[in-house]
DNA sequence: ATAATTTCGTTGACCTGTCAACAAATATGT
DNA sequence: ACATATTTGTTGACAGGTCAACGAAATTAT
């Protein structure tokens, strides 16, 4: 069911599409289904999984925390993926020399190959999503959705 | 951690923020946390129970899969969602004269004065969401959103 | 120094969303 | 008309994300 059509027959005269929270709430529901459907195909990684190996591919040498950080995950989450990761792996752990606690990822030789396999579908992908918006618009698209998600961080109370 | 702090600090060329999913799923993450946080002094809803109870009142009169449809929510979910509304005294069932299978849901007295009482706090957080953003920039938003959302319904293969 | 606080990663418990099976009702096709 | 297919809502099972407690290590304060 479009939106128009839900529009059309709207009795109130508040429609929850305008709740810009609503809509971006539903639209990030679709691209995550979606992004796993298209990770089903190419590998046996999950969605938080290939984020994860994306992340330390970003970084190149990290620890868990950061990204917990950075992709705003659990780090119960995280401990978790990354011992998948490493059972397939495609992470290795490393000793951190400024924190005993911690312990420094990286890709193996396996998990570069993965990631370099996975981001060219996710490239086509993010192509694909973007194919009829103007490369002005996206960049308004994305300083919005900057400023959006730094009032998330804001307690309403 | 901020965007900047870690973009200063990359040590590969590709960042994960260029891709627009992630940086949508993370601030959805981000919105979510922030409404249920909200909800959580408000009222006893949780967030998906909120967005039927709206759904519901914008559509005055509606069944189960209607509300599924638009809120793109599990049939499922909403199924346990409605009893617990029921139960709540904030929705009640009638006949569906059109359906058998279906019944017509609809707010009760005490369900619009709770959707009055969180709608107003929602509606607030809506504004302080975006109120450094122009109108013109959030038109843009919305506009690519919509074309972002549906191209998510298509397959990659 | 050392005591108190914070941070890190692990783990167990829980909660929510997701999927599949099902019966009943409706819609479709021949 | 009748058989087949689809849709509706309920339910049970499962996967995933979330939260709290914990020991170990690091940081901060006194």
């Amino acid at each position: 069911m479009s939106d128009q059509e839900l529009e059309s027959n709207q009795s109130s005269l508040e429609d929850l599409s305008n709740f810009i929270t609503f809509r971006i709430s539903r639209a990030s529901a679709s691209l995550n289904k979606q992004a796993m459907k298209t990770l089903a195909h190419l590998t046996d990684l999950g969605l938080t999984q290939w984020r994860i190996l994306a992340v330390i591919h970003m970084e190149g040498q990290t620890v868990a925390a950061k990204v917990a950080r950075y992709a705003d995950l659990d780090k119960g989450q995280i401990s978790r993926a990354v011992n998948t990761l490493k059972d397939m792996g495609f992470v290795q752990e490393g000793d951190d020399p400024n924190d005993g606690r911690s312990a420094m990822l990286s890709l193996t030789e396996a998990g570069h190959a993965e990631y370099d396999h996975v981001v060219q579908t996710m490239r086509k992908r993010q192509k694909m999503l973007v194919q009829d918006v103007t490369a002005e618009d996206l960049e308004t698209f994305r300083a919005v959705l900057k400023k959006i998600e730094a009032r998330a961080q804001e307690s309403i109370l």
